[in-house]
DNA sequence: AAGCTTTATCGTAATATTACAATATAAAAT
DNA sequence: ATTTTATATTGTAATATTACGATAAAGCTT
């Protein structure tokens, strides 16, 4: 097989797997972390910043874009990569929720 | 190729991403809810609930285990698996983090 | 002890991901 | 118009993931 059985999950549970997954590799969080440092939307130079060749680099973005973690907006000659803060903000209040539920869980043990 | 080149990344980058890339797959988020949902350790019953052969059920259950998201204790018969409250902690802050920096930021764009 | 229950492991097929060289595209600069 | 610069796409090899049948392991039950 490979490929995943996302018919039998309800869309919540796809929509927070595809989030999580579109981060799930350490180029995707540099590539985050880099948009997140210099404070603005970013024009190239992910590239020089990456230890990756520009077509990885291409990919990993497509895929941060494809999954709407950022947004890309041509601008002449560059592309100017943003994150999506709504995006951000659900997975942090997905997060948010589950630690707290956990927290008042009467039920602990382990 | 198909193998991450991880040692270039920052150990904290690693770290983010192997825990998104565990939560990234709608059966693992259904695993995380229903441990929610049942409020304890659970021992069994996960393969009940999920629309996936046992060999694939354990197999997540381990992903989620490696990453240290959930930890297991072997009851009698059993296994007790439950949720680790300082890794959705550990998401959570990232998460918020982020956020918050970017709302702080003076140059939106986008 | 023999059988039952629960979970893990092995083996394997189908598919997806990662990485990059080569090439394409498209705007900017000369 | 040609060259340069910036990014995307194509093709492809290496590896990883997903799913599950078959089987194993290990504790209960009788």
């Amino acid at each position: 097989m490979g490929a995943s059985k996302t018919e039998h999950f309800t869309y919540r549970q796809n929509e927070i797997a595809i989030l999580a997954k579109a981060l799930g590799h350490p180029a995707r969080i540099a590539i985050i972390e880099h948009l997140l440092k210099v404070n603005t939307c970013i024009c190239g130079d992910i590239v020089n910043e990456l230890p990756l060749a520009q077509p990885t680099v291409s990919q990993h973005l497509k895929e941060l874009k494809n999954a709407g973690i950022i947004k890309g907006e041509i601008e002449g000659n560059t592309i100017c990569y943003c994150i999506d803060e709504k995006i951000i903000n659900k997975l942090q209040t997905y997060f948010t929720d589950i630690f707290e539920k956990i927290e008042n869980s009467k039920k602990k043990c382990c």
